[in-house]
DNA sequence: AGTAGTGATGTCAGTAGCTGACATCAAGGG
DNA sequence: CCCTTGATGTCAGCTACTGACATCACTACT
């Protein structure tokens, strides 16, 4: 069995040499031609893999991406757009399952680089994009259906942040369910008509004001 | 009254020749030096302005992040989270009213440049987050601060896109409130139960490859 | 077998975004 | 009148990224 005339898995030796790289020195004292050269590779290969030096760190969003539309594209029929949404974001959750250490690495980077940041908000704006692409394509009109994909993606953006800091390392899952929860409490009951019993949560007792 | 050493406005200057610039020979065309040049300066001094090529087009984002603050912070008490960040939104719109040209212009860069979108995005996120700081001093505890201040986030990002689209060219500040409406609407009596009629009927699932 | 094609990679040269270090020079204060 | 200061200019250099072209093992077809 002759192996190819090449390392196979280009991409992935490129994608973890960087990893270990940023990790070992810093994002931005690793040069392309660094990552390139530990993957046995040169600059210009780096660049036919990945369009940037930062979207080496965004491997897996186009599954992820892939994952989204599919899920909500099966919901069933009838299936309230934000309970599609639901479903997407809960479909996610395998991909991080058991990867907290590695999705923390990830994210110390992203914290000290905006431009990684920026990458990362496209990249999910992007997938809430798709999720409303697909919510139309079922029959959900405008604005609902960008309003349901953008929402979910906030929940998401609030969910995966509190998974990576809960001391109780309870599942993403978790998390997305209670950042649901918590969105619909943050909408119910509020607009021109205050609620007459206050919510929960009064850290500060207030009167009741209008607006 | 003798006048400066200098041009005064240096800053505007730049921000004025990079649209004019960009909009005249698009912007990967257009080189820093192209633009110093149009204002009278250097390169290096543009540099000195501005961190990026890219941020040339965001001058008024410290104002509308400082106004989001102010306005959250001085909302009244007991004002529930989500209409303070209503009050906020509702108080970014004077900077855009009578502006609808110039926005649509500088709306098909972002268009047209993901880079562009992509610092956009994180100009949100910032916003979002001093949102959610605001709230939080107010004595709104995570995740509502966070998921009230994303979820403002999302509804202005879907109405300022309505707003620029909008043939009837209603003000900015209409289609926030219907996008607050809606997002109500879209978060209220979901969860588990799907509603017993169906929707309207969802096209074939299509293959589609996106990105 | 011989040959032509294909695909992943390499080589090279060039552009432009961006930075650090240092120079300049008018205005204002003492 | 000198000294400081702040906005600008000059210069050199790095590196991300691109286009054009070369290479060369492997494949497929004749």
């Amino acid at each position: 069995m002759p192996m190819g005339r090449w390392e196979p898995n280009a991409r992935d030796r490129l994608a973890q040499a960087a990893m270990t790289l940023f990790q070992e020195h810093g994002y931005d004292r690793t040069t392309v031609e660094d990552i390139a050269a530990r993957a046995g590779l040169t600059e210009r290969t780096f660049f036919r893999y990945f369009t940037d030096k930062k979207e080496v760190l965004f491997g897996g969003s186009d599954a992820l991406h892939e994952r989204i539309v599919t899920t909500i594209a099966e919901a069933p029929q009838g299936t309230a757009p934000l309970d599609a949404v639901a479903a997407a974001l809960e479909a996610m959750t395998p991909f991080f399952k058991d990867r907290r250490d590695h999705v923390r690495a990830r994210q110390t980077l992203l914290a000290a680089h905006a431009e990684l940041r920026e990458r990362e908000l496209i990249k999910l704006a992007s997938m809430a994009s798709a999720a409303a692409d697909t919510l139309r394509k079922r029959g959900v009109t405008e604005p609902t259906a960008s309003l349901a994909a953008e929402a979910g993606i906030a929940v998401f953006k609030v969910a995966f942040e509190r998974w990576l800091e809960d001391p109780k390392a309870q599942d993403l899952s978790r998390h997305i369910q209670l950042g649901l929860d918590e969105l619909r409490a943050v909408t119910a009951s509020t607009g021109t008509v205050p609620p007459a019993t206050p919510p929960q949560r009064p850290a500060r007792p207030a009167k009741a004001s209008r607006r």
